[in-house]
DNA sequence: CTGTTAGCGCTTTCAT
DNA sequence: ATGAAAGCGCTAACAG
């Protein structure tokens, strides 16, 4: 239609200079006129590049929060199978320092084309971003957004916001001046999880703008140490019965959930975070009354997506990405299956 | 590798009969140790069928209910651009049963290769079911299903859940022994949507399971009288003072949110379905409490796709397909845009 | 019953 | 700076 061939029309789409003035316009002309847009599974098969894609997140087991946005990128990776793209997982230990920078260091070994970073300890992903900038290796964030980096995108729930809306959510099940507490699980030192820092900024400011703080109490308890979790929660339930909501930042709304079968206690509602095969199942026995969920499959899916067509056709799509916050509860659980539902934001 | 031609491996593929027992038991080894997909976008570019595909849906203006399933109709069309398809819609009145009629007429005479219909009238989609079934033309449902028929598929919420968890969290958010109503939309004669007699149920199943069935009035209030309802409505508040909770089972929240603004009322909590522009605004304004959304862009995609996957490949899915129950509230409305995505549930 | 051929939209290589 | 040709996975038409 230009009156050029396919060689030099390939070669504007893909701004591989040597091509005069003249016969770009003339194209530009015509690609506007038809509405031309390139079809990713066509250029597929003909592309001859070969990606090293290297994903760094914590290491989780099945029906925890970090498979979903494991199987998610596997997702987008099949779904671009005509694609040569090798995915390589380095995991770490989301509780050790140590581990995670074992993994980072590992991820800049395999001298990757780009990396999907599922960061927690923020410090050493600021040493990694730095790193794959200085490489110029594009990276997304899932799960969360580290500030003072420059990834390509990033895909995560707007922490602030599930925090704000979580209590939210208590205070609007439970009687008016009911007493509520933060439960918090803490990690390694004083180093807490990036996503709760900003869960908690959030769920504390919707108290503060209803003047209700003072009703708020905060108890912390170890991922890592069972056991005593058992005699904490206990000893605080025992020494404060006037509790009526309880809100737990991040996926361990099960540990209370268990708690409360144990004792029999069904008076107090529950909220948490993240739809794990164990919370799913205290959702069903009445425990937990909400969980908000980040759609962890979407997100890696996405990153996965983000990075192929830059990668391949240098498309740039806008930094910030927040993804739907999911309020499940017993009754639309059943028809919830993330698994089951890709998305595909950026045709 | 199974030493036969890819003209043979296309006869296999697609059951074009005439390949020997031999050459197909080769094939289908080789194709089940590779793990072999057909990948749809590389079927399009050489597939010389084209394909009418007719929608028979209520007319809705922007910002409406089923202008989310047309996008969603159309953007899988897009998705399949190589594939020839003509999308025609045959739009009627969703109160008026003349104009349903002459617009399934219209579906008939189009000669359409298949059908996409939200139903509203049961007994005329029954009739349209039964003569695309005469004619052997495949046809999925979208937002309701219609018992008594055969469609290929039907995507839509689980309405009855839908209804019970509208009394759930109703009876969650205000205080013990509240009175609620339960405002219907009337239509021509008795004639109720089909999906409101559904919700209906599912909503009383609720309270009747709590035995609280005598803490629900019920109201009718015409969608085409706007005028005589705001008389309705005020007097009904006029006379039960006692009223805590409010639930719309259709779209039509905002009537009663627009009542509640000018009467200066916000004791009353009000939940209603789908997350039409006006919804939103009283969201965002704080007179509605939840909405349901039952996802309508999703509905239309995934129709439109299993009717093209049906239509090439002769690929079946599954009859029953429920999509999520979004529970939205003013906290998660900034980040469901349902428009950026859209999902692919079947690879 | 089967192979051959051409061609879809797209990219790359090579020659000019 | 450009075109011609080959080839990716896939389907269709034709010849045998």
């Amino acid at each position: 239609m230009a009156g050029v061939s396919p060689g030099t029309v390939d070669r504007v789409l893909h701004n591989r200079g040597d091509v005069s003035q003249a016969s770009k316009d003339a194209i530009a002309l015509v690609l506007s006129k038809v509405n031309y847009h390139p079809n990713i599974h066509l250029s597929a098969i003909s592309l001859k590049k070969k990606f090293k894609i290297v994903v760094a997140m914590p290491k989780s087991y099945k029906g925890e929060y970090w498979g979903g946005a494991r199987s998610g990128i596997l997702k987008a990776v099949e779904e671009y199978r005509n694609i040569d793209i090798t995915c390589k997982f380095c995991y770490y230990n989301q509780f050790s320092l140590d581990s995670c920078r074992t993994s980072f260091e590992n991820v800049i070994q395999l001298n990757p084309d780009a990396v999907i970073i599922g960061p927690t300890f923020k410090d050493e992903t600021i040493v990694l971003a730095n790193r794959l900038k200085d490489n110029n290796i594009p990276f997304v964030y899932i799960d969360s957004m580290v500030e003072g980096t420059a990834p390509l995108a990033f895909f995560s729930t707007n922490l602030f916001s599930c925090g704000y809306l979580m209590a939210k959510l208590i205070t609007s099940i439970t009687p008016p001046d009911s007493e509520y507490v933060l439960f918090q699980a803490i990690r390694v030192g004083d180093e807490s999880a990036n996503t709760t820092i900003l869960r908690k900024a959030g769920f504390m400011s919707y108290f503060e703008e209803h003047q209700m703080s003072d009703r708020v109490h905060r108890v912390s308890f170890s991922v890592l140490e069972p056991d005593r979790n058992e005699t904490l929660i206990g000893e605080y339930f025992e020494n404060n019965p006037t509790i009526r909501g309880i809100v737990v930042l991040n996926s361990r709304g099960y540990v209370i959930a268990n708690y409360f079968k144990k004792h029999h206690i069904d008076r107090v509602k529950l909220i948490c975070s993240d739809l794990t095969e164990k919370n799913e199942h205290e959702i069903k026995n009445g425990f937990i009354d909400f969980v908000l969920c980040q759609r962890p499959e979407m997100q890696g899916f996405c990153a996965m997506k983000v990075l192929v067509q830059y990668l391949t056709f240098g498309t740039v799509v806008k930094m910030e990405n927040f993804m739907p916050l999911d309020i499940i509860t017993r009754e639309n659980l059943d028809y919830y299956n993330e698994t089951s539902d890709t998305v595909v934001p950026f045709s």
